[in-house]
DNA sequence: TTTCTAACA
DNA sequence: TGTTAGTA
């Protein structure tokens, strides 16, 4: 646990804070917790209080919804899974087959398959951002 | 005033 | 998801 970790993960955002920087609504951001996407803190008063990388995950949440995925898809994208690349490919896959019809039709699913468990793997080796949430986005529609 | 939970003319 | 009720 890092210095940085330690900080971005301090609670010192009120709901209302979250509210405006991320542009959802209370409602929605009550039904994202309840759905295990964030888990913000309590305060005494037990009211939430969200972390610079709830805020995070809540604009990515933000972000998917926008593209047309279902909570279900965006917790497969969240949770870190016990799976290997190639389950983590094919589930990709699988939530991207849901709007084919946006997919581009020069790659192929191989192609496809391939790049995403490249991807993957280069995450393993702790490279950086998420290949889910950097690259496969542009595979979905715009 | 703000946020929380629960519930639905 | 919106929205309202009754609280803390």
């Amino acid at each position: 646990m890092t210095d940085d970790d330690q900080r971005r993960n301090m609670a010192l955002f009120s709901m209302g804070i979250v509210m405006k920087l991320t542009d959802l609504t209370a409602r929605q951001i009550r039904y994202y917790e309840q759905q295990g996407l964030v888990n913000p803190a309590r305060t005494v008063g037990n009211q939430r209080t969200f972390s610079f990388n709830d805020v995070e995950r809540l604009l990515e949440i933000k972000k998917w919804i926008e593209k047309g995925i279902n909570i279900a898809g965006i917790k497969q994208m969240i949770n870190p899974t016990a799976h290997t690349a190639e389950q983590q490919s094919d589930e990709a896959i699988a939530l991207i087959s849901l709007s084919e019809t946006t997919l581009p039709e020069k790659l192929s699913r191989k192609q496809m398959h391939q790049l995403l468990k490249q991807e993957l793997l280069e995450q393993r080796h702790g490279s950086k951002a998420s290949m889910i949430q950097g690259q496969l986005s542009r595979f979905f529609k715009k």
